[in-house]
DNA sequence: AGCACGCCGACT
DNA sequence: GTCGGCGTGCTC
C-alpha cells in the first residue's frame, strides 16, 4: 500500500443535447478511451432513462455535477458533424423563441441521423429451465419457452408472445431471476447508395504481371475483352494510383462487356469488386463556368452591396419584380466560392423549384447542395454530410438549410425575405428564417443579404433607420417594363349585370385579346376548392366541419364537403341537415369554380389549376410549370403558390379576382400582406421585352387606399402610412409581439385557462403588456378550442429574458391548477 | 417526448 | 386478491 495518495485523474464531462422535447443538456461521464479524442459537435449514443438515444456533444468540462452520472455508451462519428457555430444558435434558439434545446436539436438534426434503439432480449447463457430453482409464473415461462425456441426476440414483439400489453414487469422478474438478458442493438438508418466497383488485384496492376496475364487469358477472349475495357477507362500505366478508385461495374457492362467474365476474373483473383457511396443527388457539372453578365443598373447594386458589407452592414435589397436580381446573386455566390467560404441561399418552399435549382446548377455544378422538404431523409443526411465533409460549399435550400452544420459561412442570401413561410409555425422551434439568418450571420461573422420586391414593413423599416443598408434595384430586367395595373369595379358591372360568374367584363375582354395574340394569363384566387361555403337557403344554416370551427368547403369533383383545416370529408348533402329543405346554394368563389366558370366562357382554350389540391405529390408542381412554360396551358389559375418567384415568358396578363378578401383580414399587417400578394403575382405579367403586362384587380370598394398604392406602386407611400399607424397603435417594429396560444378540448376549460393565464401575466408584467384572451378567427381546430393571448413588449429599456421568464413561469402557474391539468400552452416569438 | 412508477376500479 | 386504467414526474 502506497502511503501517498495516488493522484486521480480528472474525470471528464460531456454536456449531451438530446433529440427530446427535454429543457436541459445531460451530463455523462466519458470514458477514458474516448476522452483524447471526443470533440464537441460529436455524436454520442448515450443510455437516457430505460433507453438509448442520440445525442450531439455540446461541451466537455471537468465538473462534477452534483447528481451521478452516466457514462457515454459510444461514439458514433470520427469528427465533429455538429459545428460549434450550431451549438450556438440552438441555443440562442431555444432562448429566444421559448422553447427547449431538445425542440431546436429535433428540428435541426435529420431523423436518418438519429438512431434507433432496438432492445432485443434473449436467455441468460447461464440459464437452464430445468435446473434454476426459480419459480417462473406463467407469462414467465411462456416468454422463457419462447426464447428456447428462438434465441432473441424484439421488445415489439412481446405483447404478442406473453400475451400482455405492458411486457416490463415480467421482462424485469425475468432479468432478477437471471433468466434473460437484454441487450441493444445499435443500428444507423442512414443507408449510403452503394455502388459496385471493380479494380485490378494489387497483384497484377503493373505493366510486367499484366504482359503475363494476357498470357494466362490467351484463349479466354471474353475476359480478355474485360481487361481491355478496362485498362482503358483506367490508364495505369500512366497513372498507377488510378487503379485505387477503380471503375463501376455499371460502366464496364455498358460496354457490350459480359457480366459473367467478370464475375469469373473476380473469382479467379485478377478483379476485385468493392463498393463506393455514391451521392444520390444528381450530379450536374458546371456547364457556364463565365462570370455572369450584369446590366449596368445591377452592377451599381452590387457596389453598393459590397459597400455595405465593408461597414459590416447587412443588405437588404429592394429590387423590383422582374430586376434580375438572380443574376446578382449568382455573381455574388461565385466571388465567395472563389474566396473559399461556404455559401447559403435561403428560398421560400414553393419558390424552390428547378426551375431555380438547374439555373444554379449551371453555375455550380456538384459544390452545391439543394436542401429541400420534398427530398427524403437519406437526401437530407447527404446534403448534411456534403456541408460537414466539406464536398459540398454552397446550399440552396428552404428554412431549414439555416440549421446546416456550416463552420465558416461567408455569404448569406434569403431571397423573398418577405415571404411569411420563413416562419415556422408548428411544430416549436416556431423561428423566423429572416431573423434567424441575422443571427446566423452574426456566428459566421458572414455577409448578409435579404432580397424582395415587397420587403414587409418591419424589415424596411429596419433598413430606414440603418440596421441594414438599404440598395435599390428599380428597373426591370432587359428592356422589360412594369405591368400597366387597372382595378376593375365588380359591385357596379354586378348592378350592370355585365359579370360573367365572377369575372368582370373587363378581365373577360383583356383575357380574350390576350389569348387572341397567343399569350399566356394566370388568374389568382388565394382560395381553394369550388366554393368556401354551403349555405340553406331556407334556414340560414352554414355547413360547420364537425371537428373544426370553419364552414366546409365545397369540392366540385369528389362532390365532397372538405375541412381545410382537418381534413373532414363529406359528401354533398342534397337537403339541409337542419331544416330538410333542398335549397342549398354555394356563396363564393374557390380556384375550382373559377376554372368551371372560365372554361364555359372559354370552350376551346386549355386551363391549369395550381393549388394544394392539384400539386400534392412531388412532381405534379413542376409538371404544371413546365406545361405552363411549354404553353401546354393558356390559362393558370391558382393560390399564392403563383405569385413566388416563377418567371413564364408568355405571361401579358395576371388576373387577380378577389382583392377584398385579402385587405379585410382582420390584422394590423393585413394592408401590407395584400399590397406584397398583388405585386408579387402581378409581376409574373410581361416579363419580357417585347410585351408590356397588364394586372386587373377586380374588388367591391375602390376606395381602398391600398389599392391604389398598388397601382401606383408606390411601396414607400404604403409604408409610410402603415409605419405611422403601427407607432401609434403599438405594433411591430415599435413593439414585439409574443403570441401565448392555449389548446383545451373543452370550450369552457380553455377560456378559463387562458383568462387566469392572463391575468397572471397582466399581475407580473403590467396590464399593458397582456392584452387578454382572444378567441382566434378559427377558434377550434381537430376538437381543440384554441385561445390566445397577445404579449406586447417594449423594444428597449426592457429586459427581454427577464419578461419571457416571467412568462415561462405563468404559464406553469396556470399548468399546475388542478382545473388545468391538460392544457396545453406554447409561446409564439413574433408571431405572422 | 417517452416511460416507469404508483394509486385506484373491475374482474378471476 | 390481481390486472390494467391513467395521472405524475423524471430522464444526466
Amino acid at each position: 500500500m502506497s502511503l501517498f495518495p495516488i493522484e486521480e485523474t480528472p474525470i471528464t464531462y460531456a454536456d449531451v443535447m438530446v433529440p427530446l422535447a427535454v429543457p436541459n443538456l445531460f451530463t455523462y461521464k466519458v470514458p477514458e478511451d474516448f476522452v483524447p479524442f471526443l470533440e464537441i459537435g460529436f455524436r454520442v449514443i448515450v443510455p437516457f432513462g430505460s433507453k438509448i438515444t442520440t445525442g450531439i456533444v455540446a461541451k466537455i468540462h471537468d465538473q462534477a455535477p452534483a447528481y451521478k452520472t452516466k457514462y457515454i455508451d459510444n461514439i458514433l462519428d470520427g469528427r465533429p458533424v455538429v459545428s460549434p457555430q450550431q451549438i450556438k444558435l440552438m441555443h440562442w434558439m431555444a432562448d429566444y423563441y421559448m422553447c427547449t434545446i431538445g425542440e431546436v436539436l429535433i428540428a435541426t438534426l435529420p431523423a436518418g441521423m438519429k438512431i434507433s434503439s432496438d432492445s432485443k432480449i434473449q436467455l441468460h447463457p447461464d440459464y437452464d429451465p430445468e435446473w434454476s430453482g426459480v419459480e417462473l409464473n406463467e407469462k414467465e415461462r411462456l416468454l422463457v419457452e419462447h426464447l428456447l425456441e428462438q434465441p432473441h426476440v424484439d421488445f415489439k414483439e412481446l405483447p404478442e408472445i406473453i400475451g400482455i400489453k405492458s411486457p416490463s414487469k415480467v421482462i424485469k422478474s425475468l432479468v432478477e431471476k437471471q433468466a434473460i438478458i437484454l441487450f441493444e442493438q445499435v443500428k444507423d438508418k442512414y443507408s449510403p447508395k452503394k455502388e459496385k466497383y471493380v479494380r485490378l488485384k494489387e497483384h497484377w496492376a503493373e505493366e510486367t504481371a499484366l504482359q503475363q496475364l494476357f498470357g494466362l487469358l490467351e484463349k479466354k477472349e471474353k475476359q480478355q475483352e474485360v481487361i481491355m475495357r478496362y485498362l482503358q477507362a483506367v490508364n495505369i500505366f500512366d497513372q498507377p494510383e488510378l487503379n485505387e478508385i477503380g471503375l463501376s461495374k455499371k460502366s464496364l457492362t455498358a460496354q457490350e462487356v459480359s457480366p459473367s467474365a467478370i464475375k469469373t476474373l473476380v473469382k479467379n483473383q485478377i478483379l476485385e469488386e468493392f463498393n463506393v457511396e455514391i451521392s444520390r443527388i444528381g450530379h450536374t457539372s458546371k456547364t457556364i463556368p463565365d462570370q455572369v453578365e450584369l446590366t449596368p443598373a445591377q452592377q451599381k447594386a452590387k457596389a453598393e452591396i459590397n459597400q455595405g458589407f465593408e461597414n459590416n452592414q447587412p443588405v437588404l435589397l429592394h429590387g423590383i419584380t422582374g430586376s434580375g436580381k438572380t443574376e446578382l446573386y449568382i455573381s455574388m455566390i461565385q466571388e465567395a466560392l472563389d474566396s473559399g467560404v461556404q455559401v447559403l441561399l435561403a428560398l421560400p418552399e414553393i419558390a424552390l423549384t428547378t426551375q431555380i435549382v438547374d439555373r444554379l446548377s449551371k453555375y455550380f455544378g456538384d459544390q452545391m447542395g439543394v436542401y429541400h422538404s420534398k427530398y427524403s431523409d437519406n437526401e437530407r443526411v447527404e446534403v448534411w454530410k456534403g456541408v460537414v465533409n466539406g464536398t459540398i460549399q454552397f446550399v440552396v435550400g428552404v428554412r431549414s438549410s439555416l440549421l446546416l452544420p456550416f463552420d465558416h459561412l461567408g455569404l448569406i442570401i434569403v431571397d423573398e425575405c418577405h415571404e411569411t413561410s420563413f416562419k415556422q409555425y408548428d411544430p416549436a422551434p416556431r423561428y423566423y428564417g429572416a431573423d434567424l439568418a441575422l443571427v446566423l450571420g452574426h456566428l459566421h461573422q458572414a455577409r448578409l443579404v435579404m432580397g424582395s420586391a415587397t420587403p414587409s414593413f418591419e424589415q424596411f423599416y429596419l433598413a430606414e433607420k440603418g440596421k441594414y443598408k438599404l440598395v435599390q434595384l428599380t428597373e426591370r430586367f432587359g428592356q422589360a417594363q412594369l405591368p400597366e395595373i387597372q382595378l376593375v369595379d365588380i359591385s357596379r358591372e354586378r348592378k350592370a349585370k355585365t359579370m360573367q360568374g365572377p369575372y368582370s367584363s373587363v378581365l373577360v375582354k383583356a383575357l380574350e385579346e390576350a389569348l387572341k395574340k397567343g399569350e399566356q394569363a394566370i388568374i389568382f384566387q388565394n382560395r381553394r376548392g369550388y366554393a368556401p361555403v354551403l349555405i340553406c337557403e331556407d334556414c340560414g344554416t352554414v355547413h360547420q366541419c364537425p371537428n373544426c370551427a370553419v364552414s366546409l368547403t365545397k369540392h366540385q369533383f369528389q362532390n365532397e364537403l372538405k375541412c381545410h383545416y382537418c381534413g373532414y370529408k363529406a359528401a354533398v348533402p342534397h337537403e339541409c341537415f337542419a331544416c330538410g329543405s333542398k335549397d342549398l346554394v354555394d356563396q363564393g368563389f374557390g380556384t375550382q369554380k373559377l376554372e368551371e366558370s372560365l372554361q364555359q366562357i372559354f370552350p376551346e382554350i386549355s386551363i391549369q389549376r395550381m393549388d394544394l389540391d392539384t400539386t400534392r405529390n412531388k412532381y405534379s408542381y413542376q409538371t404544371i410549370i413546365d406545361d405552363f412554360e411549354k404553353q401546354k396551358i393558356q390559362v393558370l389559375i391558382g393560390t399564392q403558390m403563383v405569385t413566388k418567384g416563377l418567371d413564364f415568358e408568355g405571361v401579358s396578363l395576371v388576373g387577380i379576382v378577389d382583392a377584398d378578401r385579402m385587405l379585410g383580414f382582420p390584422d394590423f399587417r393585413s394592408n401590407e400582406r395584400a399590397y406584397q400578394m398583388m405585386t408579387q403575382v402581378g409581376g409574373r405579367a410581361g416579363r419580357r421585352a417585347e410585351r408590356k403586362g397588364k394586372v386587373i384587380i377586380q374588388s367591391r370598394d375602390l376606395a381602398q387606399a391600398t389599392l391604389h398604392t398598388v397601382v401606383e406602386q408606390n411601396y414607400t407611400g404604403l409604408y409610410k402610412n402603415e409605419i405611422a399607424e403601427r407607432e401609434e397603435f403599438h405594433y411591430p417594429p415599435f413593439r414585439r409581439l409574443i403570441k401565448i396560444v392555449v389548446k383545451h378540448r373543452e370550450e369552457r376549460v380553455c377560456q378559463q385557462a387562458a383568462v387566469y393565464l392572463n391575468a397572471v401575466l397582466q399581475e407580473w408584467l403590467g396590464t399593458h403588456r397582456a392584452l387578454g384572451a382572444q378567441s382566434p378567427a378559427v377558434s377550434k381546430i381537430r376538437n381543440e378550442y384554441i385561445r390566445e393571448i397577445i404579449v406586447k413588449l417594449e423594444r428597449e429599456n426592457i429586459d427581454l429574458k427577464k419578461a419571457k421568464r416571467l412568462m415561462q413561469q405563468a404559464i406553469i402557474e396556470t399548468e399546475k391548477q388542478a382545473a388545468f391539468k391538460k392544457v396545453r400552452i406554447y409561446c409564439d416569438v413574433d408571431p405572422y
